[in-house]
DNA sequence: TATGAATGAGTATTCATTCAT
DNA sequence: TATGAATGAATACTCATTCAT
């Protein structure tokens, strides 16, 4: 009753020439399309051909299954955006630690929103999305390009926080911009809580290191 | 392609007799169990009309579809464990505010990790949950009863703390029990995280009072 | 590449009201009259369905694939013929051994014959038919009949022959009735190879006692 | 719903140059091989292609279908073997001819051992493999050379048998042959069984042929 | 000729829902 | 009211075959 099945998550092969490199294109265009427009519950290999424009024996030529199809469209959804995130981040290394957290935060904010739909569809009903994306890992990774980016503040922010800290704040961070985003208080304006969010994170990289328990 | 569906999350009828009762009953709890050992999608009317003992055809008199037998057990989920927290609240009256608040944390966090398998289900299988229950307003309606417990400690706390504050500390909160919970992190005591989260709230609390503002 | 499924041969569940037995039923015959129009190849759960005047879903409500189906029509179809043969035995058992023989050979034959459209295909055609019927075991049993229809002459033929007599007995007998029946030498009378095999296995029963040995 | 589809068992062309030759030669042992490994349902024109190191366009360039592929394979096969029992007979002609039905029915019997799972994929999976080979054919032919081999002996054994004793003989032979490869008795030598089966032959040929009658 | 990407009809199977009894 | 047999649209996936390059 209980087994897991063991989802393959990888393409079949590679598309190698330009025709094919193209249908497959298509496919996750689709994917994300559908996701986007109709949630997690219309994709169906069926309505991702048709979608695509390709056939269905075309999908099954490169993929194994749906969570394939779902899972490479993450894949490089997370590439393409992290990719947007480290160039903002290099781009902006002139400013000061608190401008730049503030402004890494509303960056992932936006990142967030404007990919809501397809978020809420891959996190929220895509039931094996965490086995693809071990959401800490994902969490402390952004807070740690977040604090590689901090180097040059080192002394006034002791970055070597406590593990827990740094566990609260990757944590409470993403609860805040999900919620934020999927969910957005009525009456209150996004900017004001990122404001809070970035000034607490601040205070509490300052008392959550080591050297401030002494 | 677009379309919505407009569930229907309501019962067809109550039941009056004693036998309609326990038939209602038997669905919820068959819709429970299933939910929490096999996940959404081993939910399917004929599997509860199978475990619930009860004729599919008789579900149907009672409930308009599936969406309904789910909307039906959260709520009554919900209204319990409302109802523990209430009184586990209630009971503990004597306590200062710190420990209060460390207590309050700490009893959602047993609830939502004893309720592990069947939120897991429900927040990210059932792709309509959010429609049944804003989420913000479960946050924000729990923090205010922890607040609310906390009355007689209004002169040392600024109860009234502005609003972003409020939603940023119940969605925070939130955010990290849930994450505890669903994805521990590895070589991480949960206590020392929780402990962590509510000493800041604490200061937050302090700090976040208009009155501290000025 | 090699795995071998370990198909389930079985109903799921047996039909207790009429209705639902009428159901099954229009199922089994189907399959036996697809496999007699059109062979094994034909064989598909939708046409089965079709052809039996119900709805694809009241075939899986019975049956866990059309193996099973096969299966089950193949069970009651050598149920009905060992019936027959019995029956066609006890009612002849007036008889000396030699006619009893021809007339049990001739028998045999005759059902062969009547059945050869289906036999075929589940013989040459399933792929999976020995794993049902394991094949000495059916050509043994049914020497052993004819055998023990032999009681009375028990002196006459010392019917305790060597088991390698027995075997071959059994089994060329077995690939006469199936050549003959299915692929019959043009410009020969069955009757007459009948004969022939007849009167040689009377003489292999004579010689191939152990007492004949010595 | 009775169409018999007129499969088409020949090649679309011979291969003239090598090239053409080696890409045909690999084609038939693919599929020797996918039988032997994994029987027919594992054939696939597209498996074919990918076994044989060839392009699927390439086979349909000589085949017409798959069944032309297992045709021409079950020919050289044929064929092959063939070769090989002639020779085999042809080189043991200072036997008497006990000895010599002998060794041709073990010679037979390994050739089928031999050719086990190739066979089976052929004669119980392949469901139009009789429409290639007229079964008595074969047989009969076999027969025969079995008797041409026996020309010497032709005083002592009448070999001008009858011919539903020839007809009974080598259907027996073939059907015992295959039972033994196919569903080997527990507990049962087949040499045994052999030299059973050879000792009756012998006396069949004596008693059958029509001088014996008078 | 050779290639292999693309096709799409066909097949098995599920499950929410209806309705005759 | 309760039952559960029956329904059939929907979905995943395969594989023989075609055809543009």
């Amino acid at each position: 009753m209980n087994e897991q099945k063991d989802i393959d998550f990888n393409m079949k092969k590679k598309p190698a020439q330009a025709r094919s490199k193209s249908t497959v294109s298509a496919i996750i265009q689709a994917c994300a399309q559908i996701l986007e427009k109709d949630g997690y519950g219309a994709l169906s290999t069926n309505e991702v051909a048709r979608v695509a424009g390709v056939s269905i024996g075309s999908v099954y030529e490169y993929f194994p299954g749906k969570e394939a199809i779902v899972a490479t469209m993450a894949r490089a959804m997370l590439e393409s955006n992290m990719d947007k995130l480290y160039s903002e981040l290099s781009s902006k290394h002139d400013n000061d630690f608190e401008t730049a957290m503030r402004h890494w935060i509303g960056t992932l904010f936006e990142l967030v929103k404007s990919n809501k739909k397809i978020l809420q569809a891959l996190i929220f009903e895509a039931p094996y999305i965490w086995k693809l994306f071990p959401i800490n890992n994902l969490q402390v990774q952004l807070l740690q390009v977040a604090l590689k980016g901090a180097a040059r503040s080192r002394d006034q922010y002791r970055i070597m926080v406590r593990p827990e800290v740094l566990y609260l704040i990757s944590t409470l961070t993403a609860g805040t911009l999900f919620n934020l985003a999927f969910a957005p208080p009525p009456g209150l304006k996004s900017n004001l809580v990122l404001d809070e969010l970035t000034a607490r994170i601040l205070d509490w990289l300052k008392d959550g290191s080591p050297a401030a328990e002494a």
